[in-house]
DNA sequence: ACGCTCGCATCAGGTGGGAAACGG
DNA sequence: CCGTTTCCCACCTGATGCGAGCGT
């Protein structure tokens, strides 16, 4: 489990990953006041996204290209900040204004700080044709108080979503997100402390509806939503070098639609169904004690991705997100139709082009019966089950993984180098973002990757999905948790380096500006050319299949057209040869892959 | 005897599908 | 009537506990 949640698994022994962390000296006691810090409910739906004025990041600053620095500065909408917290700090809208919500120790650090009033305001990064988050991402730059770059962990996987409109299923018990949050971290000062925290607001101000086979608004959004939107990382508040030294994971994150909700809050967010919705980190820099020091605004500071948005849905409109889910989902595995035959069935027959079939597809791909399914390699770094890949992922040093086939862990590493080498070697990432990752992949950097991934080895935080190279190679080794644990701290190699990747700064800014580019190219191509995948015609049909509900075994079934009707535009825009019996959600990843 | 590894069984919990219920 | 929400189901993953086998 991406353990970063201290989830259970991580830490057997502590049920609440918030005890792993009242270690810290922030998190003793039950602090009265601490609890009002940080209010799971002071915030309704309403509480907008504050642009943040940052000047205070600078390209120049810029880290290693593993990682992608993103600021929220990028957002459009400018919603009035309140309370002490200057729109540049982010946390003006943030944070809940008061009430303190029962849960649990991770919330007790946070100061009276937090409770700001709620500000108006929206992001509409997807909406904004030049002002997206991602096109206007900045670089922390140096100096004084916080400099944190942030990366998406399971960004690739983000952006397959994204690519349909991502959707997230909210139910009154909460529903988990997935694919969840996962970031990697750097940037922070070892020693200091820091509370991490997730947000969700409000993407636009508009209710949404699935018609026709796509999303289109309807009315305005109801921002009288209350409820907390805030998820704090039950780790939280720990030092920087317990942030950075692993990957920061949300996947306890529990999506409600249920205001009324009083139990489990801690890992609720209280969302409105059909409505867009925007996650934002927030990293704060605290006392030992988990107070926030209000010394300086440089202590906050907020990140956006505008490939996570997503419509809160109580049931899933689109099918292609369905079987996104159902195919990368590990908990969903028993709605995998050819779940047996995804593993066995030849590699010309594979449905989803690996990433352009390249040598190293093969050469990172261990050589178990995954090895010749590319979808699964995908799901593999994402979220399959990293049972499949323990063996190979857990022990292989990754200098060794670059080279051998047991770098089944290669998937993870295409994920995670995208992001790293983009910088340096992705320059012509262009606007086809989608498969940055895989040309990050093939490019030749992947040294920074195989370091970061070593960085990971000692994570403690297992995720349910090792979504990311990292958890993958810390997660747990089959259901032998205990084991994996024992010897994942003695691992020979050491976490990565503190004080950041080995990447000039020349580098750094090449990544950056790509990783910008191809950002803006992202946000651009989902809210205006979302049909590049498809034509805009085919797009229709697509659309229309797509909403087609799909039974449990009708996989051969005649009236699977979606597959169908996928799998012929595809196959016009791919050499990718593939004929039949295209699973749904293969068919749309291929589209995905092979659209221009 | 002790510690470690492994296999198996059990349990809790997550997943989407589908039908029923609900509400405008 | 239609769209949305809720509930239950079967299936799956992951965690845990227990005992057996093995080496020291």
């Amino acid at each position: 489990m991406l353990g970063g949640e201290g989830e259970t698994g991580t830490y057997p022994s502590t049920k609440d990953a918030g005890e792993e962390r009242r270690k810290s000296p922030a998190v003793d006691g039950d602090d009265p006041t601490a609890s009002n810090r940080y209010t799971e409910h002071g915030m309704g739906a309403d509480r907008y996204y504050i642009p943040p004025t940052i000047t205070k990041q600078s390209p120049e600053t810029a880290s290693p290209c593993s990682f992608i620095p993103y600021t929220p500065s990028g957002a459009v909408y400018t919603p009035s900040p309140a309370g002490r917290y200057p729109s540049s700090l982010h946390l003006g809208s943030v944070l809940p204004p008061a009430g303190f919500s029962p849960s649990t120790a991770a919330r007790n650090h946070f100061s009276p700080a937090y409770q700001l009033a709620q500000s108006p305001g929206c992001i509409y990064p997807t909406y904004t044709g030049s002002g997206s988050a991602l096109s206007n991402m900045a670089l922390p730059t140096a100096g004084p108080g916080m400099r944190a770059q942030v990366y998406l962990c399971n960004r690739p996987l983000w952006l397959k979503f994204h690519r349909h409109q991502t959707e997230m299923i909210i139910t009154k018990q909460g529903r988990r997100m997935f694919p969840f949050l996962s970031f990697n971290i750097a940037g922070l000062s070892v020693a200091a402390h820091y509370n991490v925290f997730v947000e969700v607001v409000l993407a636009d101000p508009n209710h949404w509806r699935f018609q026709g086979g796509k999303w289109v608004t309807c009315g305005k959004a109801d921002n009288s939503s209350q409820g907390n939107k805030v998820y704090i990382h039950p780790e939280s508040p720990n030092t920087g070098a317990h942030w950075m030294r692993q990957e920061i994971s949300f996947s306890k994150l529990k999506l409600t639609n249920n205001k009324g909700t009083s139990h489990n809050t801690s890992q609720m967010i209280v969302l409105q169904s059909l409505h867009k919705y925007q996650p934002r980190l927030h990293i704060v820099e605290v006392t030992e004690d988990g107070v926030e020091d209000i010394s300086s605004d440089l202590k906050s500071q907020c990140f956006t991705f505008a490939e996570t948005q997503f419509i809160a849905v109580t049931a899933y409109q689109n099918t292609d997100i369905t079987q996104l889910k159902i195919d990368h989902n590990p908990f969903a595995k028993g709605f995998r139709d050819n779940y047996d035959s995804m593993y066995t069935v030849p590699e010309n027959d594979r449905l989803t082009p690996s990433p352009t079939d390249s040598p190293r597809a093969h050469q990172i791909v261990p050589g178990t019966r995954y090895t010749m399914q590319p979808l699964f390699q995908d799901q593999f770094v994402n979220n399959l089950p990293q049972t499949r890949f323990y063996n190979s992922e857990r022990t292989v040093p990754q200098t060794n993984s670059l080279l051998s086939p047991q770098a089944e862990d290669g998937g993870s590493q295409r994920w995670f180098v995208t992001s790293m080498q983009q910088g340096g070697n992705c320059s012509s990432t262009g606007n086809k973002l989608d498969l940055t990752p895989y040309e990050g992949d093939y490019s030749s950097s992947l040294l920074p990757y195989g370091i970061k991934s070593l960085s990971m080895q000692t994570s403690h935080a297992l995720s349910y999905y090792p979504d990311s190279p990292f958890n993958t190679m810390s997660a747990g080794w089959g259901s032998r948790a205990a084991y994996q644990r024992k010897v994942a701290p003695s691992l020979p190699w050491s976490p990565r380096p503190s004080a950041g990747f080995p990447e000039d700064s020349d580098k750094v800014k090449a990544h950056v500006e790509e990783e910008v580019n191809g950002s803006g190219a992202l946000i651009t191509s989902w809210t205006e050319t979302q049909p590049s995948a498809l034509s805009l015609d085919k797009a229709e049909t697509y659309s229309v299949a797509c909403k087609r509900r799909r039974g449990p075994s009708t996989e051969d079934s005649p009236t699977n057209t979606k597959c169908v009707d996928l799998a012929s535009v595809a196959t016009n825009n791919s050499s990718y040869s593939k004929e039949t019996a295209l699973p749904k959600g293969m068919a749309a990843y291929y589209s995905f892959y092979t659209n221009p």
